[in-house]
RNA sequence: GCUGCUGUAGCUCAGUGGUAGAGCACUUCCUUGGUAAGGAAGAGGUCAUGGGUUCAAGUCCCAUCAGCAGCUCCA
């Protein structure tokens, strides 16, 4: 039985106590009445509906009679630093538009590194106008004025945003925000924003703040929509965090892969071979053969077949498959048998889109013929459909090719070669398969995103019972080859179909049951996963691995893929043990997703420095002078047999010279050998992170390595860790 | 693809409309050494490409190409 009435509520604390408050009381109130020191470093409050101001009065937050259940939010708490930051954005935004004329508001959300608001003005800011930006915010700030929200019906609100000017505001009051009978607002100052908040109590918590940069965005993404410019910033609870802040992204830029795989020439891009196509050089290309091996002989041992497949395919192949009309934008173009081909192909494509004239459609037949192509079927009074369809029946007998974009529909026709029992099931192919896919230019970045790439594919063919069985192998797979890699912090995320969209194809139960085998496999594993609805492939639900790498970055890697969808259309089938034909299930999978952009990332992880297992050049044999070189040869000689990757530095230098040359070139060890050595049979081993190791034979120091190779260890040189970084940017929602 | 910024020696970068620069790397010579830089000399440039303005363009303007950041996208 509650003792509350309608002028108090109960509230109950984290340790259980209760107390009670007049119902006007707020959080801060209720902290103040636990100590002084406490309601100075309240953020906000967290009850079971989400986190709200520290400022909203208790009785507004009161859902019946039950007590509250309320937690004061400090600087402690993770999800305070959200709300820290949205009130940055606010601040931010209240600075330019002091500076600025006619700044129309569009939306400043938390990011995962701090904070941006989009504005549309037309004045251009650079960030030669950061310091006076920051300097207008540290005014702000310094006045500690409160954040206050009210709420108004939606004609109100509109009305209030028409009379401040902010039409993108008025727009998304009617569109985005149409079923909202009231919406909040929130003050601070001469500043009044549409936002849906929680705020902190005043902007005098906020103790360091930055801009970190200026770019174009759009209104609600559109590209074809108005062009905004996104200011970002970031903001901490102290100083000491910012700092830290600003040196995980010195320290993340420091190794950027495509710094230092120039520098240490492991892979190149040039403009004459063209964008988005990597050349592995020799020592990058070693890492991806060790790489490679390591996965070979891993699925090899765990039931796996190679198969090859060519690098192009019949454009009716991925048409069969559904990814040629799908992904048409980001393909490179077919390549004909014949010349008229492309012609053929241009001349469909503006039937589809009906932009074309019976003139323009004459001369094209005419062009046709100069071509040698006759099409007695081509009617002008048909339908668009009908004349497609005989331009297509001409292509059809004229081949088209795709350079081939995936390796799915290709490992489905090895499938469908042979006759097929379920005593084969499940059948795993895996295929490294070079695809290249015609990325946007703006969407290219180094290895990491590329336009020719070598997936570590495979695809498993089962009956639907072993699918969960299959499934849970591949994750199993998966955690071994990230553990290998020495990368231990990751999550999974299930990428869910959106019911509501009809970019997915295949029925419903199909999907549900997909969706549900996901799920159950992953809960049984005791990995942390999340679900995003709207983030599955168009054929069927994954779970993507996101790693974290040593500084805290995360990182989308493998990828597993159920799939019921392609083993329809490729009409795949088995015979059953009750002699019927049966269709298999299919799961897509890539641990490493592709060659390059796992590379690329274990060339950030480990700021170049690979652990030897991986390494291009695992020992350096330096000799002392000229005098050794024979004996350095005659070294190196040995550890090449013993199958180590090593070189000799015949460079004329001095020792210390040749050593710093190789800890600069990240070499895992270094053989010092001079005259005591040559004598003796020995190798003063070094090692690039603990230094000097001493004399020792040289098969000792053969066999120190080789079982370092074996056992994988990853030694890292750089270990870095910062704790304030990220933070979790759907754990708040601050925008409507 | 869109917006903005950038493009000078192999690399990192200086360079005021008036003779193209530095450090590292490279080549040659000297030095022959014991755990993070020995010394000297030399070679290396269509200043991204194409136009334009100017007596004169690496420098100012335009276009193209490429890179970077962000947006959008990622089978």
């Amino acid at each position: 039985m509650s003792t509350a009435t309608a002028a108090n509520v109960q509230v109950k604390l984290p340790d259980g106590t209760l107390v009670e408050h007049p119902s006007d009381a707020t959080s801060l109130d209720v902290a103040r009445a636990i100590s002084e020191g406490l309601a100075r470093s309240v953020i906000a409050a967290e009850i079971s509906e989400g986190i709200v101001d520290a400022a909203r009065p208790l009785g507004e937050l009161a859902t019946d009679n039950q007590p509250i259940e309320l937690k004061l939010l400090t600087s402690r708490d993770e999800a305070a630093l959200s709300v820290l930051r949205h009130s940055a954005a606010h601040v931010m935004a209240r600075a330019v538009m002091r500076l600025y004329e006619g700044v129309s508001l569009a939306f400043g959300p938390v990011t995962e590194g701090g904070f941006y608001y989009d504005f549309e003005l037309d004045e251009k800011i650079s960030e030669e106008d950061f310091p006076k930006i920051e300097a207008e915010i540290k005014k702000i700030i310094k006045d500690k004025e409160p954040f206050e929200r009210f709420i108004v019906d939606r004609a109100e609100a509109r009305k209030l945003c028409d009379d401040l000017d902010q039409d993108l505001k008025v727009e998304h009051i009617d569109t985005g925000l149409a079923d909202q009978a009231t919406v909040s607002f929130y003050r601070q100052g001469e500043f009044i924003d549409l936002c849906r908040g929680p705020h902190i109590p005043d902007a005098g918590k906020i103790k360091a703040i930055k801009l970190m940069s200026v770019a174009g965005s759009h209104w609600k993404a559109d590209t074809a929509g108005r062009q905004l410019q996104r200011l970002y910033g970031t903001a901490f609870f102290d100083k000491k965090e910012l700092k830290a802040y600003l040196e995980q992204i010195e320290e993340a830029k420091r190794r950027d892969h495509r710094v230092l795989g120039k520098q240490h020439g492991l892979f190149a891009i040039n403009p004459e071979v063209g964008q988005g196509l990597c050349l592995w050089l020799p020592k990058g290309a070693r890492v991806r053969v060790a790489l490679e091996d390591f996965l070979r002989k891993e699925l090899l041992s765990r039931g796996y077949d190679p198969v090859y497949s060519p690098h192009i395919g019949r454009v009716e192949m991925y048409e069969t498959s559904g990814h040629f009309p799908y992904y048409r934008d980001s393909q490179f173009a077919p390549l004909f048998g014949s010349e008229v081909g492309a012609m053929l192909d241009a001349w469909s494509q503006k039937l589809e889109q009906g932009t074309i004239d019976r003139d323009g459609e004459e001369k094209l037949i005419e062009a046709a013929k100069v071509f040698g192509v006759e099409l007695p079927n081509y009617k002008l009074s048909a339908a668009p459909e009908a004349k497609q369809n005989v331009l297509h029946e001409w292509q059809l007998v004229n081949e088209r090719y795709l350079l081939k974009p995936m390796n799915c529909p290709h490992h489905c026709q090895i499938f469908k070669a042979q006759q097929r029992s379920y005593r084969q099931l499940p059948l795993r192919l895996f295929e490294f398969g070079t695809v290249y896919r015609h990325e946007q230019t703006g969407e290219l970045n180094g290895m990491l995103r590329v336009r020719g790439l070598t997936q570590d594919d495979a695809h498993i063919f089962c009956t639907a019972d072993q699918v969960e069985h299959e499934f849970r192998a591949t994750i199993e797979l998966t955690q071994f080859v990230l553990r290998s890699v020495g990368l231990d912090d990751y999550s999974v995320q299930l990428s869910l179909r959106d019911p509501n969209s009809d970019k997915y194809v295949g029925s419903e139960q199909n999907w549900n049951q997909a969706e549900g085998a996901l799920r159950g496999v992953l809960e049984q594993s005791g990995l942390t996963f999340n679900e995003e609805e709207g983030e599955a492939a168009f054929y069927g639900p994954k779970a993507d691995f996101m790693v974290r790498d040593c500084i805290g970055r995360s990182w989308q890697l493998g990828t597993v893929q159920l799939d019921y969808n392609l083993p329809e259309r490729f009409k795949l089938e088995y015979n059953g043990r009750d002699n019927q034909a049966h269709r298999p299930v299919m799961i897509h999978r890539a641990p490493f997703g592709s060659l390059e952009r796992f590379t690329g990332m274990l060339i950030e992880h480990f700021a170049g420095a690979f652990p030897l297992w991986l390494s291009p050049e695992q020992i350096r044999v330096l000799p002392l002078s000229d005098k050794s070189l024979d004996y350095a040869v005659a070294v190196a000689k040995q550890l090449d047999e013993a199958g180590l990757k090593v070189t000799v530095d015949s460079s004329g230098g001095k020792v210390q010279a040749k050593i710093r040359n190789a800890q600069l070139d990240l070499v895992n060890y270094m053989a010092v050998v001079g005259p005591k050595e040559a004598e003796t049979g020995m190798v003063a081993l070094r090692d690039r992170i603990d230094g000097d190791l001493g004399s020792m034979p040289t098969a000792e120091a053969v066999a120190r390595l080789k079982q370092e190779i074996q056992s994988r260890q990853v030694r890292q040189v750089v270990q870095t860790s910062f704790a304030a970084a990220a933070v979790d940017s759907d754990a708040i929602g601050n925008e409507y």
